[in-house]
DNA sequence: TTGACCTTACGAAACCCTTCGTATAAGTTC
DNA sequence: GAACTTATACGAAGGGTTTCGTAAGGTCAA
């Protein structure tokens, strides 16, 4: 019943989603590790994110060690796949295929990748006949 | 020289944004009334956020007449490059093309959006050949 | 000219995001 | 057990977003 809908993650709780998502369950002090390689991030300030997507549910908190461990709640591709609907909807009036002209223009992608979008359009159309 | 970086705009930003694209330049007047009739918006809400888009630069003001003309800085399109660009960058570790897959599936695009799209995909790989 | 109606400008409230200092408790070592 | 390290919890500051009330002045018709 009461199913909040998962809000759109801010910036920085974006930053510790990828982290975890690369490497699985992770406690604080792992992902400010990892973090605070690239970015200068305090210990406290993640720990207190972590605590605040705890509570919006974007992540699952295991309290059975001293250390919490914490775990992303959606996986990376529904997560996507939710930002760029959101997207759509505010920037582009509802059309996917416009963002996704925005995307391929001017930006650079691989051969492969290309090939692999060329794969999903067939199997799209496929289903449509 | 002092050109400062134009920032992401935010939400109510994005939607008056919107209508200034559609509508061309407008009075403040103009916006509210279109923007009204979705959304329950206040006049002076309006006026309050296209003077901050003003001093962001994300709009133009034209003071000639007593009601200003307001009119989008940017293209649509730029602005939508940008923000994908953004989002790209956040959400998909640079990989465009992993945005682009993340927007086909799950969402309906019309036949006829997927072949521009696969048009487009002829002119990337022409280039690089 | 006065009043009705319009405009912009200003400021403040309410809320969220991000950051971090400090308190407190739990293990660790000698 | 005392000192040290490491963990969580809490609260608050600073900044941005969104909202709107109110003030102040222009326009126009009766």
């Amino acid at each position: 019943m009461t199913d909040k809908p998962i809000p759109r993650p801010t910036d920085a709780e974006l930053f510790i989603l990828r982290v975890l998502w690369e490497r699985g369950p992770s406690t604080v002090r792992e992902v400010h590790d990892i973090l605070s390689s690239t970015q200068a991030t305090g210990y406290t300030t993640v720990l207190k994110l972590l605590q605040i997507m705890t509570e919006k549910g974007l992540v699952v908190r295991d309290e059975s060690e001293r250390a919490h461990v914490y775990e992303a709640r959606h996986s990376q591709q529904r997560t996507q796949r939710q930002i760029v609907s959101d997207l759509v909807d505010r920037a582009f009036g509802g059309s996917p295929a416009q963002l996704v002209m925005q995307a391929l223009s001017g930006q650079k992608a691989s051969a492969q990748e290309l090939n692999e979008i060329r794969e999903l359009l067939d199997q799209i159309e496929g289903d449509k006949r």
